[in-house]
RNA sequence: CGGGGCGUGGCGCAGCCUGGUAGCGCGCUUGCUUUGGGAGCAAGAGGUCGGCGGUUCAAAUCCGCCCGCCCCGACCA
């Protein structure tokens, strides 16, 4: 294509409301403009990306077997009430009425509808397995979009859902989407880790998440080096490491306005992993005291699967049940629940008094106090792997899939069953798997770009050639290049032609941000001699083809398996 | 929802504190020159200063309310 009759708005300054390099860099290169918060208009050139990581994602699901739908965004709300969610999810979901009053909502994913079909169209083991998807757009009324693409109220995701008789089954339709989804990314060219991650409400046991690497990333995951273990940090699991514990011997110590760890630990000239952080919450109207060591975090979803949903106490209801303010709470002495992080088995502690401007020091816990144990920190950077004991590195990460077992958490109460050989009535056993390609495509820009711009992983490209025509005034210059451009198109091969009259900088300077693996250049310094100047984006080293053969090198260039200076991929 | 920031030609910003003339860079238009890393000269076009209300002789500037956008947190099915 032509750059003079493309629209490819790129501007010169980074747009001010980015902060993401992946934002920055997509408003700059002319790929999507904002229309409002969390809602993006896909230009050109990021709809062409869109549509190569869309294909990929076809020609990998339709390897597995999986057949393209397309289900509706708009949704009756009847469906979504027979398996609870209506009520269950908030504010996130958008609801509407139609003229006649009727309710709907707009899809913010869709077990429900392909679940519905599935109650009536699946009714024999001879039907099953089945895998369907589709591409197609999800509504959510985020409460923060945010970082460009990432994070948006209106997306595209490619979700597909399975159909099977067991759990035997299903492992196998959930072993078909992990091949399916590490081939997906690899192809696209983004580095990535499958990592454990946390079922949540989609409900069933067990789920990954397909995580890429980038600062931009909004999860974290803990990395094993040695035996590959990864997991989102949400249940990521550790072995605990002591300090050294001093004598035993409960004694009270005035502190008087000392609340925080730090300033406990300050005041009483203790470190933090010596004392007790103890946290009121509220599981319903039960409070129950959470603690963890002074120098680690509650990781809520953790808790969450030991005392189901709940929230931090108010003031009130922390001195109703202690007697004393927040910052001097403590277990010794207290009647209600008390759940304490795993780490807290053994050692001596300081924690509060449950008496304001007073701490103790030389809590036992096992002896001064009894409380659940179950890992409820939150993994740090330099915790021991519980597989083979070496440290865990932490890193941040955009997910770019996930895939979740949901059992029959929808099939059962939207009546999605079939007959088994004994003619027996069972439900299906269902799985549920995303991938968002804009995500995709934001990890890239953010995995590989340089200072210059974008340097898009060749499958995922817009074009796959950026040709440079320096002087378009120049005949014979303009000959040699509309050629090239005649015989790169002949060879099926994308190119972008920028024969616009600017000064040469600016070409390349467009050339570098929009960020294509190959630059071909024709000026009047190589055109003396007759020859083709190309180099490749990421690298910028320079090789030089006479026109005859250009062509065919360049096709080299871009068949070449991907090496050294370009894309990697891969597991850990 | 809590905290913070911002809103001024298409884009990026200054001006606001201390009220009185709206300014800079980029981009855009026209002409001439130029053409290997965001060209030069000249002449131009383009702004209800987010909205509403208030104070004032006078408001981009001071005050109030509202809207929008961004960042941190909460949330994220």
């Amino acid at each position: 294509m032509k750059a003079s009759r493309l629209f490819i708005p790129t501007l010169k300054e980074d747009p001010a409301e980015a902060e993401a390099i992946s934002h920055k860099l997509s408003v700059r290169a002319g790929l999507v403009r904002q229309l409002a918060a969390g809602l993006y208009i896909f230009l050109p050139l990021g709809l062409r990306v869109m549509e190569k990581i869309n294909r990929i994602i076809r020609e990998e699901m339709n390897a597995i077997g999986a057949q393209e739908i397309s289900m509706p965004v708009l949704h009756p709300a009847e469906v979504w009430r027979q398996t609870g969610r209506y009520d269950q999810i908030g504010p996130e979901m958008f609801r509407l009425q139609d003229r006649g009053g009727r309710e709907m909502v707009l899809g913010m994913t869709h077990e429900e509808i392909v679940t519905w079909l599935a109650a009536r169209e699946l009714r024999s083991y001879r039907d099953l397995p089945q895998i369907w998807y589709q591409i197609q757009t999800k509504l959510r009324d985020e409460a923060r979009p945010k970082s460009g693409v990432l994070r948006t109220r209106e997306f595209v995701m490619k979700d597909s859902y399975s159909f099977d008789t067991d759990e035997e089954a299903l492992e196998e339709s959930y072993q078909l989407h992990v091949s399916a989804y590490e081939r997906i990314f690899t192809r696209a060219g983004i580095e990535f880790y499958m990592v454990e991650s946390d079922p949540g409400m989609m409900g069933g046991a067990t789920a990954h998440e397909f995580m890429a690497p980038s600062p931009a990333g909004e999860d974290e995951v803990a990395l094993c080096p040695a035996c590959g273990y990864a997991a989102n940090v949400e249940l990521a699991q550790s072995v605990p490491d002591y300090p050294e514990f001093p004598e035993a011997g409960i004694e009270e110590v005035e502190t008087p306005g000392v609340r925080t760890i730090a300033e406990v630990s300050g005041y009483l000239e203790v470190e933090p992993a010596l004392l007790i952080k103890s946290l009121l919450v509220m599981a319903g109207d039960e409070p129950v005291l959470v603690m963890v060591r002074g120098d680690q975090e509650l990781q809520e979803t953790k808790l969450a699967r030991v005392i189901g949903e709940f929230r931090p106490a108010q003031a009130g209801e922390i001195r109703e049940a202690t007697g004393a303010d927040a910052g001097f709470i403590g277990p010794v002495g207290l009647e209600l629940r008390k759940i304490a992080d795993e780490s807290l088995a053994e050692g001596v502690y300081v924690t509060g008094a449950n008496r304001d401007g007073y701490h103790l020091r030389g809590v036992v816990p096992g002896e001064d106090f009894q409380a659940e144990l179950h890992d409820i920190r939150r993994v740090k950077d330099g915790e021991r792997c519980r597989h083979c004991n070496v440290d865990l590195k932490l890193e941040r990460v955009i997910e770019v899939g996930n895939i979740f077992k949901l059992g029959t958490k929808y099939s059962e109460p939207l009546g999605a069953t079939y007959l088994d050989e004994s003619g027996r009535e069972r439900p299906i056993v269902m799985g549920s798997y995303g991938i968002g390609p804009a995500r995709v495509a934001a990890a890239a820009i953010e995995q590989q770009a340089d200072g210059k711009g974008i340097v898009w992983p060749a499958a995922i490209a817009p074009f796959q050639v950026h040709l440079v025509l320096v002087q378009p005034g120049d005949g014979a210059q303009a000959t040699m290049a509309d050629r090239l451009y005649a015989e790169l198109a002949a060879a099926g091969i994308e190119v972008l032609y920028d024969e616009r009259d600017l000064s040469p900088g600016a070409k390349f300077a467009d050339a570098d941000l929009i960020g294509c693996p190959v630059r071909a250049t024709i000026g009047k310094r190589s055109a003396a001699e007759g020859a083709v100047e190309v180099r490749l984006r990421p690298g910028g080293e320079e090789q030089k083809f006479p026109l005859e053969e250009a062509a065919e090198a360049i096709a080299g260039l871009l068949a070449e398996p991907p090496g050294d200076g370009g894309i990697q991929a891969g597991q850990p």
